[in-house]
DNA sequence: TCTAAATGTAAAAAATACTTTACATAAAGA
DNA sequence: TCTTTATGTAAAGTATTTTTTACATTTAGA
């Protein structure tokens, strides 16, 4: 599949809810904190299903925190 | 991770869109048609960039294509 | 200074998404 | 009837996501 660029505000989020730790976004979400770090450093995207997950720990829509790009596709 | 259930409506969509085919969606988003196939039927469900691509092709917010509800986690 | 908590990195293995190829069926039209 | 188009299934292989384990650094506080 042609790559497009998906970005998140995961980082800014946790601190603007209660300077919410990794981890504790980890257990939230029920993945490891490593799977968090990752996605933060933007190491890769998460699948949809965690993306929906983050999205609900913060009370927000998918698009408010994930958001996408394409590339030029000519 | 813990497993909610992810759905979409992309079988609708595509008719409501001049009945697009499944080889014109996998055309258009830039995956093989088995891959449609495949969530249309939810045997799996796609990326996050799949999904993103998907919406964009119904000019749609990923979240009026693609709805996630969580198990029960009590 | 010692300890604990938060963050970062890395590598191997497991799970899931996607491709490729191939074949089957049903419907529509020449 | 013959052909084409749309859809479905399946299996093997590749790519990407996630887990597990382990260790390093920084900061805050006892």
């Amino acid at each position: 599949m042609r790559k497009g660029l998906i970005s998140n505000n995961i980082r800014t989020l946790r601190f603007h809810h209660d300077e919410m730790t990794q981890k504790q976004l980890a257990e939230k979400v029920g993945v490891t904190r490593q799977t968090i770090v990752a996605i933060e450093k933007g190491k890769y995207s998460p699948s949809l299903e965690l993306a929906f997950r983050i999205a609900h720990v913060f009370n927000l829509s998918l698009e408010e925190v994930f958001s996408f790009s394409l590339e030029d596709e000519t």
